[in-house]
DNA sequence: GTCTATAAGCTGATAGAC
DNA sequence: GTCTATCAGCTTATAGAC
């Protein structure tokens, strides 16, 4: 009911459309301040530097990011359901917000970007259990047995390259926005037939 | 044998060098100019300013990126055998240019990246015949039936993307990044079995 | 909290000496 | 061709008035 965002929520919702759209070192902290309708002053009386505001930024998309990875993992059901669904929840999830993929790897590639610490992704992908049930599914032979590496990169690879790769692919294929984006819901379902199929070989001999 | 390249290849060089690792938003030209060994002024005489040096950096990697990928496409082979060398040698060239397809998609994004003109890569693309070569497999019921939209993607997802996303991978497994790239080498033979699977299915009813 | 004014430094680009 | 010196304009960040 409380239209009236304060004016920290402002400065920090006009940074992350900047710096997702821009980078950091495609912006300035002025621009950030004119996108949320402030000066420069108040964006460093809230956030300190540019720099801190990013980190800020940067963290929560990183959070979100992972997040929306997790909560399948954690599901209580069966492990060729789980990875088909997580597919889906990824085109999903870019599908609404296409340009995080971009960002993250863009911005961990840049030098002086500071992310050694916490996440500790991996630990909260074994928490989920989904390792030990993919162990399970391979032991049981009913999953090809591959590395986790190979599945997490594959399942990854094929969920958000097509977001990240617009501009280059329409390029290619001389493609309107529009159409791009509606050709990746059809390439969701020819990705989920094809790594699930790779995954989970059928035996069909009746 | 002429070890003393010029100066103006020197500043090309490194101009490649630090635009392909940062970006043209992440660097100066007078970063350009001590990479080179040269100051700012020399970087100004033989390419007239930051942006038309880039843009030349640009176009060369655009149009290496594709000429790596034509030049499988118009041999005279058959066409799962061509898609298959178009996938090893995708990975070849990345291994040797990782940050390559980073670059060429960052910077599309960044918007004063001109690059609608010449190109016309999909007409270059269909002067290999390939796309006819596609069809007929299709028709002759030996390839799965889907648009060639879609069979590039796929291609480039799992080609592209394991190289990208090495800083964002890495954070969550944990691996050395010698590891990493010997994992690739892994990764290539799997996305191989993996898309020829799909894109050519055997009925192997004997 | 919010503003203007200002600090000190970097930026792209050029003029002019050699 | 190569250099130093310099330009106007932008950058991050802060000091101080209100």
């Amino acid at each position: 009911m409380c239209k009236n965002k304060s004016t920290e929520d402002t400065i920090r919702d006009a940074a992350r459309r900047v710096f997702i759209a821009k980078g950091f070192a495609g912006c300035s902290s002025r621009e950030i301040a004119k996108e949320a309708g402030m000066n420069v002053a108040l964006v460093n009386y809230y956030f300190r530097s540019k720099n801190q505001l990013f980190q800020l930024i940067f963290h929560a998309a990183m959070e979100d990011f992972f997040v929306a990875m997790l909560a399948v993992f954690s599901a209580p059901i069966e492990l060729e359901e789980k990875l088909k669904i997580f597919i889906a929840n990824e085109y999903d999830f870019f599908s609404k917000h296409p340009e995080i993929p971009r960002f993250i790897i863009s911005e961990l590639t840049r030098e002086g970007c500071e992310f050694d610490e916490k996440a500790a992704i991996k630990e909260r992908i074994e928490q989920t259990g989904v390792f030990q049930q993919a162990l399970a599914a391979q032991e049981a032979g009913i999953m090809r047995k591959i590395d986790f590496f190979h599945i997490m990169l594959l399942i990854m690879s094929n969920c958000q390259y097509p977001f990240m790769a617009r501009p280059l692919i329409q390029q290619i294929h001389e493609v309107e926005t529009e159409t791009y984006q509606s050709n990746l819901m059809q390439h969701k379902e020819l990705v989920i037939e094809m790594v699930m199929g790779y995954l989970f070989p059928k035996n069909t001999n009746k």
